[in-house]
DNA sequence: CATGCTTGGATAGTGACACTCTCCAAGGAA
DNA sequence: TTCCTTGGAGAGTGTCACTATCCAAGCATG
């Protein structure tokens, strides 16, 4: 099919994948003639997931091409690429200026990781972007005055820890590594909205429940 | 104390404040002279959240004006404020045009709330930001192809109820009702990057588990 | 073969957003 | 009196995801 087909099937505007063809977030069509390009069904596949990841997951677009390289990369073992694909997802930049309530967080997340007994975090952790924005949040809560001692947060993370089981069944339900990496990065970027918009709507039931006729 | 103090205090730029200022998410300080003004610990106070929303929280400078409004209406009674504080919080736009999957993922949505059996989600859910959101996101997975029924995302509720237990557990330790809503505010938004880099930390650590050493 | 439309590629422009810079007049301090 | 600071207002900046405009080379029709 060419461009204009891909646009129609997709539902993008010719304009934006253009757009992304440039930025490499799809590749080339195959040359026909100098003035034409075929694209195929991996096109759409790709096209599809690309507008989702960049849409709902609000996923920057230099950020997206960076983890479908890793998707990709062939070069790597399972987990790895797992790795580096989760690794290359969107994250705020780590703790900017060392203020006291950083070296705190960071001394929170770090008894958080021994307490759950989460040895790669602990070994990886610190360098890795979601150990970060971690530190990041548990700091502004500090600022803030609101509970961020390990106590606090601890049951946050082991519903983390049952959310991070229910992710993997689902992506080991694909046969081969690659869907398995797609999957893995699809679920992890499209389940957040989900996840959040549940807790919201939880919220408000509980507080229905609970608040419900107070003056 | 005056603009530049107020600064210093709280690290934000002198500039920063006053755009804060003009966009009406700090109330005016008292004005002293024609030409000065004084602010109070309730400035550095409500700066600290400001900060706090927008920069960890991300959230768009006239959502948080919104946001910040309701908190503070003390026409509307307890549940009724904790909702419009809520419901002011940030959310993609709901679906926009009619897909057939955004009607299957509707029907998903209400299905799961039935499930659940949340009342209150059921009446007030359909116009609600957060029941868009779920929408749309079940939609994008739909139209990759990854599960969305009710059996999957089910473990996903219930999981984001015991949530919101544990968040309407730390709201009930503060006494007032204009404490309870700050923070029911700012743990929602400021618990959701914790909630998330857990889950990719424990993504990691399964990950581990599971694939370590790997073809 | 001439005419006009389509295609893909390159370049520049748009709109939203969160700041940030530059002025300015009125005070206050030395 | 002179200089500096303060708060307010308008315009400018940088980023980002598009989006509109050009352009040359085909292809399709009369």
């Amino acid at each position: 099919m060419r461009l204009a087909e891909l646009s129609e099937r997709s539902g993008v505007p010719t304009a934006t994948i253009k757009y992304y063809l440039r930025e490499r977030l799809l590749p080339p069509g195959e040359r026909i003639t100098a003035t034409t390009a075929e694209y195929g069904d991996s096109h759409l596949r790709r096209l599809r997931l690309v507008r989702a990841l960049v849409q709902v997951g609000k996923m920057p677009v230099a950020t997206t091409r960076e983890v479908l390289a890793a998707v990709e990369d062939e070069s790597l073992d399972h987990h790895m690429r797992l790795g580096a694909a989760v690794w290359a997802l969107p994250h705020d930049p780590g703790p900017a200026q060392e203020a006291p309530e950083t070296a705190t967080a960071r001394r929170t997340a770090d008894e958080l990781l021994h307490r759950l007994g989460w040895q790669y975090g602990l070994e990886m952790g610190p360098a890795s972007p979601a150990y970060g924005m971690l530190v990041n949040a548990l700091a502004a809560l500090a600022r803030l005055g609101y509970p961020h001692a390990v106590e606090s947060v601890l049951p946050y993370a082991r519903i983390a820890g049952e959310l991070a089981v229910a992710d993997l069944d689902l992506v080991e339900e694909y046969e081969t590594p690659a869907e398995q990496v797609e999957a893995a990065v699809a679920l992890t970027v499209l389940l957040e909205p989900v996840l959040l918009s549940l807790r919201r709507l939880a919220e408000a039931e509980e507080s229905y429940r609970r608040f419900r006729g107070d003056a």
